[in-house]
RNA sequence: GGGCGUGUAGUUCAGUGGUAGAACGCUUCGUUGACAUCGAAGAGGUCAUAAGUUCAAUUCUUAUCACGCCCA
């Protein structure tokens, strides 16, 4: 019979469809009342699936379906982030094309915009998340420009504000001079560039010397108000207090003795530019120096500058200056060097330190509980080195920078009154209230802020801010704290950190007790994915040529923890074979009528394969549960890979096979529904790694009908072992041993495996006699055995073999070549000696039997008589050869 | 410079203080009524190097080498 192809492609999308329609993703109470709840990493609005998303949303999904049917009420929180500069950036250039410029439309009308780009393309990575299966309640997504997460953040910075944990300052930031905002250090990426170290002479006033100093941006000169050199460097102490003329701007400034100059650097004097380097801000800051900012907002000249370089950009300037330091002789040398230069990571342009107004959370203040929580273990990282990396940076967190000088995004809820004084309040109503109390007058003109609030702002409320908070859901009440956050550690420091700090300050609670944090994604070869390589894959095509499950059971199994992935189409190749292979086991009961057509009842079940396979899956069913109750999804996957493929279709289902060719109608009506019983239990363990494939086959067999559940609802399977079993257990066991042995004696002399052979007993027949009569029908098809004779063939054409330490010899009908056999069985007599050498001489060391555990000494000895058995009956193999 | 991680079969990776494991690949054989997207059998490892702890080290410790990442 011919069976049909599993359709990855129709299949999937009925089954997504049921699902969604049916709103099997929703929460639902159970019998038991505990709860499970994530939420989920909102990718950006912009985003389109990639690698990264399919193994975090993947590895959720495992988590999520897992505790469903384990009978969790279960919430998976989906949506997106508004992203505020990457989305500004898209709708900006989409504007350009046609020719409109942002600054025309004005911020209003811009905002409409970008609303308008949201509803059209901004669930396109929702539907992508469908595609790969994710079971998120899609009916709850939120976003986070949502009204109510608005009013969510709104409500926290206005908190934060009042408790004096966000303030506005006049501080160096850094300064996006492309993108023209500011961003938060996390946002800079520190490159090793080449660069030019120029020397340059400044000279001492009243004197004819000069001192030298060493800078890569010889530009912001124009900003300098003093030379440092250390206290300590002797060179320079007798000119401490001097001033020196900087070359070409002619302004005068001190020599200073500041530790920060660095004796074995350069020439050991440095030029302080307080506005231009963090460094040099807080030399400034020490030492009372003046600040002159030479920059625009655009990176160009400033008034401050020299004339003739005004409205020049920071790189020409820097040309034409070293030009004229040339030119003037105060330009000593250049050196090429290495080192790092900040970039943005969105414009990926230079980053300038710039003097600016801006909004900042005090970071610090808000560390402390997050830094406590996680030291108790209330959450917990795993990996648990993770645990490590969080605290350094916890331990050492700078002010939180979180304005932007951008439109799109949560503008910050603070009005200013003529005077400039600042009322921040949930509306400008409140803020004119604040404003009229503080000015006891009439008429107050507010003016809002228009800045607004970096995105990871409002993602650090996303825990609680998508559950209702601050109004006190029942979703908030029942899903918080959630039960894990599943993430990769690229962004433990943007977002993980930051919702630690928020959901701790805000609740009573931490906003996640376990934190599961996953590696990357890269190429076969180990390289990062990047367009400009040119080696990236595209998990949509992948779902497309293989099917989704094909793809989520590749990263599964691959996600060792602290382990990038290294992902191969070969991978996913292998899953989709292993999603074949039981499909085709699936139509081979099909094609037997094995039906589950009644309940089961387990300890009536009589057949020792039957009772072979279900204690068999009981193993396999804890070491799944376990495995991802660990987040051990490698192992888990692995272990349930193990036993589809290798106990249930390559023995199982081949041991089957002469019982449907028996006679005993008994045996045959109990095979076919425990067959088909044990069908609808790999299903469900293999439900959470490959959900479309179970779901339809679940559907397709119609188990349904006796389990009254579709696969997704349905229960995790929790058998316990029975013990009445174990014998069959044990003895099928040793069958399978004994008809490899058939077989691999069989390559070995070249005999083509489907000659039948002949087994009699050599020696005083033991245990493998009755094991074999017992189960010879199994033996017969399976081990290609004629029949059990009372006499051995010829020493021609037969052959002793070893199975279970008792000698087993087989004949066949011609003759057959030993010498290669010989060969081999010396060779294993060989190395079997030397096993037992080695024994023995461990035995002989007095400390080892002193210090050793009794058990590992008395399993020593046991293997050394049986080792010498072994090799007894191997020699008069050997000798019968002869 | 500081920190973290990795090094085990041809490849990708599990694992363990006491007999070294899987998947893929490879070799040989095989279309017998589920499956060639398959079956059977097999080859393949000084567990990076060195020292130490131990009765015993691939596993623990230290150092070295190589690679990767994060922070400054």
């Amino acid at each position: 019979m011919e069976f049909k192809k599993y359709n990855h492609i129709e299949e999937e999308k009925k089954i997504s469809d049921f699902w969604i329609k049916k709103g099997s993703f929703k929460p639902k109470k159970r019998k038991s009342n505990k709860k499970f709840s994530i939420v989920i990493p909102p990718p950006n609005v912009t985003g389109r699936l990639h690698m990264g998303h399919a193994l975090n949303n993947s590895l959720q999904d495992v988590l999520v379906r897992f505790n469903r049917m384990k009978g969790f009420e279960t919430l998976w929180q989906p949506g997106t982030d508004h992203a505020g500069i990457a989305t500004q950036a898209i709708v900006e250039k989409n504007l350009e094309k046609k020719g409109i410029n942002k600054n025309d439309l004005g911020r209003e009308k811009f905002i409409e915009k970008v609303w308008e780009w949201k509803e059209q393309s901004g669930g396109i990575i929702l539907d992508q998340l469908k595609k790969l299966g994710c079971s998120c309640d899609w009916s709850r997504t939120r976003f986070t420009m949502d009204k109510d997460i608005s009013h969510a953040v709104i409500r926290v910075f206005v908190d934060l504000y009042n408790n004096k944990l966000i303030y506005k300052d006049k501080k160096l930031v850094n300064w996006d001079t492309q993108l023209q905002t500011a961003i938060s250090d996390l946002e800079v990426v520190q490159k090793d560039v080449q660069s030019q170290l120029y020397y340059i002479d400044y000279s001492i006033e009243n004197s004819d010397k000069k001192i030298t100093i060493a800078t890569t941006r010889p530009e912001t000169m124009m900003g300098d108000t003093a030379v440092a050199v250390n206290p300590k460097d002797k060179r320079y102490i007798n000119l401490i207090g001097k001033n020196v003329e900087i070359p070409l701007v002619s302004r005068k400034v001190k020599i200073i003795a500041d530790h920060y100059a660095d004796p074995e650097q350069g020439s050991g004097a440095v030029k302080i530019t307080p506005a231009h380097d963090f460094n040099d801000y807080e030399v400034g800051k020490r030492n009372k120096l003046e600040i002159i900012n030479i920059f625009e907002k655009n990176g160009k000249i400033n008034k401050n500058g020299i004339n003739e370089f005004i409205g020049l950009d920071r790189f020409e300037a820097r040309k034409l200056l070293v030009k004229k330091l040339k030119e003037t002789g105060s330009l000593l040398k250049i050196e090429t060097i290495k080192n790092k230069v900040p970039y943005g990571d969105r414009s990926n342009s230079i980053i300038e330190p710039l003097l600016t107004e801006q909004w900042f959370v005090n970071a610090k203040k808000l560390s402390k509980k997050p830094i406590s929580i996680v030291n108790k273990g209330k959450t917990s990282f795993f990996p648990s080195n993770w645990t490590k990396i969080f605290f350094q940076w916890m331990k050492n967190i700078e002010p939180w920078c979180i304005s932007r000088q951008i439109w799109w995004g949560h503008r910050i809820p603070a009005w200013y009154d003529e005077n400039n004084n600042i009322f921040v309040a949930e509306n400008e109503k409140d803020a004119l209230t604040l404003a009229k109390k503080k000015n006891k007058n009439k008429r107050i003109i507010l003016k809002q802020e228009t800045d607004v609030l970096d995105t990871w702002f409002s993602s650090a409320l996303w825990p609680f801010a998508t559950l209702g908070w601050p109004v006190k859901t029942k979703e908030l009440l029942k899903f918080y704290p959630t039960s894990v956050l599943v993430t990769g550690f690229d962004i433990i420091f943007f977002w993980v950190a930051r919702m630690l700090m928020m959901g701790n300050y805000f609740n009573k609670q931490t906003p996640f007790h376990k934190i599961y944090v996953h590696a990357l994604v890269r190429d076969e070869k180990g390289q990062k994915m990047s367009k400009s390589k040119g080696n990236v894959i595209d998990p949509l095509e992948l779902i497309n040529e293989f099917g989704a499950d094909s793809l989520r059971f590749t990263l599964i199994s691959m996600a060792s923890p602290g382990r990038d992935v290294k992902l191969s189409k070969d991978r996913v190749i292998g899953s989709r074979n292993f999603i074949t292979k039981i499909w085709s086991a699936n139509n081979f009961l099909k094609l037997n009528n094995c039906k589950l057509d009644k309940k089961v009842n387990i300890k009536s079940i009589k057949l020792p394969i039957n009772q072979w396979v279900f204690n068999e899956y009981i193993k396999t069913q804890n070491l799944v549960s376990k495995n991802i109750e660990i987040f051990r999804f490698d192992e888990a996957s692995r272990h349930a890979y193990q036993f589809v493929w290798h106990s249930y279709c390559d023995w199982y289902l081949e041991f089957l096979k002469p019982i449907f060719n028996s006679k005993n109608k008994s045996e045959i009506k109990e095979a076919k529904l425990f067959s088909s019983f044990m069908m609808a239990n790999i299903l469900r363990i293999l439900h959470p790694f490959i959900p479309f494939f179970t779901e339809s086959v679940w559907s397709k067999n119609r188990y349904k009908a006796i389990f009254k559940e579709d696969l997704i609802t349905f229960s995790w399977p929790n058998y316990k072992n029975l013990n009445k079993f174990d014998k069959n257990q044990t003895d099928i066991n040793n069958i399978i041993k004994l008809i490899s042995n058939i077989r691999s004696t069989k390559a070995e002399l070249k005999i083509p495996p489907k000659l039948f052979c002949d087994v009699s007993f050599s020696e005083k027949p033991g245990k493998l006699k009755e094991l074999i009569n017992n189960y010879f029908n199994l033996i017969k098809h399976a081990g290609r055995v004629n029949s059990v004779i009372k006499n051995k063939h010829n020493n021609t054409n037969s052959i002793d073999i070893l199975v279970l330490k008792e000698k087993l010899s087989l004949g066949f009908s011609k003759d057959v070549n030993l010498t290669s056999q010989k060969e081999r069985i010396l060779q294993k007599i060989e190395s079997i000696k030397k096993q037992i050498d080695k024994l023995n001489n461990k035995l002989k060391n007095k400390a080892y039997i002193k210090n050793a555990p009794k058990e590992i000494i008395q399993n020593d000895k046991k293997l050394v008589k049986e080792l010498t058995v072994e090799e007894g009956k191997l020699r008069s193999i050997v000798s019968s050869i002869n």
